[in-house]
RNA sequence: GGGCGCUUAGCUCAGCUGGGAGAGCGUCUGCCCUACAAGCAGAAUGUCGGCGGUUCGAUCCCGUCAGCGCCCACCA
């Protein structure tokens, strides 16, 4: 915007984002160092995968944070957003061998695991940062010399501690029992990666034969009847009359001869089916509970692939579904199948690939959750880590009091590998901090570590304290943590949040951050998730190509409120693409008339307008800050928007044009250009965090103090320009103008041509109106202009608006319809009449005047004043213009 | 089976400590006036989902019903 002659008119933001994102880098605007005496500022970023590409998800999260960020730095605080990327085991790990596949054709035990994650690395060197790269291009202020990753040293480091530590507290152990396994990623899943849909599926009743007695059956009722094969039981309830004498007995499992017998356990449901069930200890998580309690045998007949066992006889080799049919078939033939039953039922289904997830019994690795809740839900319910909005601290607590152990042990190769080495010799299990060639206990160098990396979000749970340098206590630690607030999607409350919960509890003794703001999901313009199968999702990249960076944020944070979901409409970014043209263009405008503009120049005293803007200045001002502490940064926004549009340019920059163009003297002049820059400047300061190129811009090129307005001081609420009086004024004024507006709109014909009117005033503001009758002539586009008293004499045959305090007269003769005229005022008067109504019911009721606070019913007695002082003068009008 | 959210103008949504219903887009009317037609000026449109309750007063608080959506949950 140097240029001030060849300003363009069209805001163009891809040259200014570029120009000014660099030089923030460059000069180090984003660096933080701990300053121990100044307040701190901290978010660690919610780390991007390093497979990721930018999606709105981010452009919102990161939006989000970027405005916490900037704001505070603006506020002066010690502000540091700390950057990094997660290594995303089992992501990252498909997404390698899906490349793999395609260039190469092999799979990673073609390569081995060293060669696969030499791979791995090379590709994260190559394609990690550009999700970096893409968040640059969204402006996000983070440290970026402080950029960390999971898998870098240092975090590598806290996880081993952290690990060998729960490790020797017995708070992680390995145990064989029944855990969800994807049969296509081949790993174990932790339960919040199961992802439960209700399928449409059937209910089978099936019969099993009495063991020595000819046609008599027990009927079970299945919804898997793949399982069968592997059943070692059957159980019912022990209250249930129907099967009593059954219990103890042996039935015949069909198709396999085998015989099992008929067990009592209380967890069966009467109502359910026939009462009856099949028990497959080692294929469902109940019947393996059940199996524990009875003692029952472990029949596995669906294997780590997903196919069937040899144990499943016949039936090997088959997958589970073709083993279904296939069971299904020769029920049915063999006469066993009694009848099939719609039922719908939640299906577990991998998050990551979406098979249907088998609950397989298999040795992993579990952390202990119980010790570990208490101190994570006490900090969140007594307010030393708030939500907001504050509802989902009951999601939290709910899904924290009713936790189980968290599975954390993967069979994927990238990642963090368990630090647990076996003794070939002693047999000798030990977990440790560094690599061991030794056995620790019987000196045997025949040891091999665990072949497991552990859970991605093993080490997310760290981040908060494991990227500032934990376990040494650094002088970073010691001034940022607990950071101050983490910025995320509900959706990853309980993958992440949770664990930093829990984790930083355990290892920080202190809360990882005093806030927790969630927001919700970003939508298509129909409402539905945006998602790769669908291609619905709009490339946040895109937008800013096309509208700007500025723009894309701006329209994320507005129109929405926390932790609800909103949809994404392009009207949405074009309207606050005008948005950023118009702040654009008013200060084009400022800038072409700021010629010859000089800080020292003698200021002619501050009219109305200057003195109005000013003051609504602050009150933004005031109002913007405690919206920002508030997270409300929608509201925020608007406020910003209605005071640039709204004020400044629909009024203050019209009103001001007389003396900017010089028609008023050098100091009018100098006065004038004064207090639009300086509107301005705060404008824009309140506006960087949200838009924090073209701020930049604008205020470069504005007369100003700071070396870039990044940091700046954020303007202080100066109460001297508080002016209460130039508000009350301006308000008047501004009424009377919309007045005058509208009735030249009715009319219609006189739109461009300058008319006389005659105003009648209040007698509090006779003298300030009469004062500044030029901002009626130049915005009611008035000629001659009589102001009197409000008991002056009205003109005759004249169309009318009355305002609170100004009533107008425009004598339109010969222009005006009278019938017309009438009709309108008898419109206005019947709206006015309506609330005169109300409010005076309020002021006749007893109740209203005994227990209504003293203010209200001041307010209501100045609003029924005023409507009866507007009633008399719109009926007088009617009145008058009967006699016509 | 629990828990939560939503229902406000034609559309998308604001409206946070209960006191005269708002914005953007769209529609209609008039304007290329020396910042901006991505603009200016004006207008129209709402039993704030239904029903009860609390209150002097409810879009806002409580209860209930309905519709939509989401999350959690080991009843085959």
């Amino acid at each position: 915007m140097s240029e001030q002659h060849n300003i363009p008119k069209v805001y163009d933001p891809a040259a200014v984002e570029a120009k000014w994102y660099k030089y923030w880098e460059e000069e180090g605007l984003f660096h933080a160092e701990p300053e121990p005496d100044k307040q701190p500022f901290c978010i660690v970023i919610p780390p991007p995968n390093i497979t990721g590409q930018l999606h709105m998800g981010h452009a919102l999260d990161n939006t989000l944070q970027d405005i916490l960020i900037r704001y505070h730095r603006l506020k002066g605080d010690n502000t540091l957003w700390l950057p990094g990327y997660d290594h995303a085991g089992l992501a990252t790990q498909i997404k390698v061998e899906e490349v793999l596949k395609k260039e190469e054709g092999k799979s990673r035990y073609d390569l081995g695991r060293e060669e696969f994650l030499k791979r791995v690395w090379a590709w994260k060197e190559q394609y990690g940062d550009r999700i970096i790269e893409q968040l640059k291009r969204l402006g996000v202020s983070c440290d970026w010399e402080r950029k960390r990753f999971t898998m870098d040293e240092g975090c590598s480091r806290a996880v081993r501690e952290v690990f060998c530590s729960l490790f020797e507290q017995g708070l992680i152990y390995k145990g064989t029992r029944i855990t969800n396994w994807c049969v296509n990623c081949n790993t174990a899943l932790s339960d919040i990666e199961v992802e439960h849909k209700d399928d449409p599926g059937h209910l089978w009743y099936i019969r099993y034969p009495l063991v020595g007695e000819k046609d008599r059956y027990l009927t079970i009722a299945t919804t898997r009847p793949e399982t069968m094969l592997g059943d070692t039981a059957v159980a019912v309830n022990p209250a249930d009359k129907r099967y009593g004498h059954l219990v103890g007995r042996q039935l015949v499992l069909p198709l396999t001869g085998k015989t099992i017998p008929v067990i009592a356990d209380s967890y069966v449901d009467l109502e359910f089916g026939t009462g009856a069930v099949k028990i497959t200890p080692a294929h469902d998580p109940n019947d393996y509970e059940m199996g524990l309690r009875h003692k029952l045998e472990n029949v596995v007949v669906i294997g780590m692939d997903g196919k069937m066992t040899a144990e499943a006889g016949s039936y090997a080799g088959l997958t589970r579904e073709e083993c279904r049919e296939k069971i299904v078939a020769d029920f049915t033939e063999q006469g066993y199948l009694v009848k099939i039953e719609e039922h719908a039922h939640a299906v577990g289904h991998c998050q990551r690939c979406g098979c249907v997830v088998e609950p397989l019994v298999s040795s992993q690795w579990f952390v202990k959750m119980e010790p570990l809740v208490k101190a994570a839900v006490d900090c969140v319910e007594d307010g030393r880590t708030q939500f907001v909005p504050d509802r989902f601290v009951k999601t939290y607590t709910n899904w924290m009091s009713n936790i189980r152990d968290w599975c954390i042990s993967r069979q994927i190769w990238w990642g963090h590998r368990i630090p647990v080495w076996y003794c070939d010799d002693c047999g000798e299990m030990s977990a440790s901090r560094t690599d061991l060639t030794v056995c620790p206990k019987c000196g045997s160098t025949h040891i091999h570590q665990d072949e497991d990396a552990l859970d991605t979000w093993f080490s997310s749970a760290l981040w908060p304290f494991s990227t500032m340098g934990w376990p040494d206590k650094t002088p970073l630690l010691k001034q940022f943590y607990p950071t101050s607030v983490l910025v995320t999607g509900y959706d990853i409350i309980f993958f992440w949040v949770a664990r930093m919960l829990l984790m930083g509890m355990e290892f920080m003794k202190e809360v990882p951050f005093y806030k927790v703001f969630i927001h919700g999901l970003l939508r298509d313009s129909l409402g539905r998730k945006m998602s790769k199968s669908l291609k619905n999702g709009i490339d946040p990249l895109e937008v800013i190509d096309k509208y700007g960076a500025d723009t894309l944020r701006f329209m994320l944070i507005t129109g929405n409120t926390p932790g609800n979901d909103m949809r994404f409409h392009w009207e949405r970014v074009e309207a606050t693409r005008n948005f950023a043209n118009k702040i654009w263009n008013a200060s084009r405008f400022a800038l072409m008339n700021m010629e010859g503009y000089d800080e020292k120049a003698e200021l002619a005293e501050p009219e109305l307008a200057d003195r109005w803007i000013m003051s609504r200045l602050q009150r933004t001002v005031e109002e913007v800050t405690q919206l920002l502490d508030k997270f409300e940064l929608g509201e925020a926004g608007r406020l910003i928007y209605d005071f640039i549009w709204g004020e400044i340019c629909d009024w203050y920059i019209e009103l001001a044009k007389p003396r900017l163009y010089g028609r008023a003297g050098e100091a009018a002049r100098a006065r004038a250009q004064h207090v639009l820059a300086h509107v301005l400047t705060g404008a824009m300061q309140l506006l960087h965090p949200f838009m924090p190129f073209i701020t930049e811009e604008i205020y470069q090129c504005l007369p100003h103090k700071a070396k870039a307005i990044i940091v700046s001081p954020w303007p202080r609420v100066d109460a001297a320009a508080v002016d209460s009086e130039a508000e009350e004024l301006m308000t008047a004024l501004m009424e009377a103008i919309k007045g005058i507006r509208n009735m030249r709109a009715e009319v219609g014909a006189v739109p461009s041509r300058q008319v006389p009117a005659t105003l009648l005033v209040s007698k509090k503001l006779l003298a300030g109106v009469e004062a500044n009758a030029a901002y009626i002539h130049l915005l009611g586009n008035i000629g001659e202009l009589t102001i009197l008293p409000e008991d002056g004499a009205k003109p005759a045959n004249a169309m009318t608006a009355v305002t609170k305090d100004i009533q107008v007269f425009l004598p339109l003769a010969g222009l005006i319809d009278v019938e017309k005229e009438g009709q309108r005022l008898e419109k206005e008067l019947a709206g006015l009449e309506k609330e005169l109504a109300r409010v005076e019911g309020k002021l006749h009721s007893q109740g209203f005047l005994a227990k209504a606070p003293a203010e209200i019913i001041a307010k209501e007695e100045a609003k029924a004043a005023e409507l009866n002082g507007r009633k008399s003068a719109l009926t007088e009008r009617l009145a008058y213009l009967k006699t016509l």
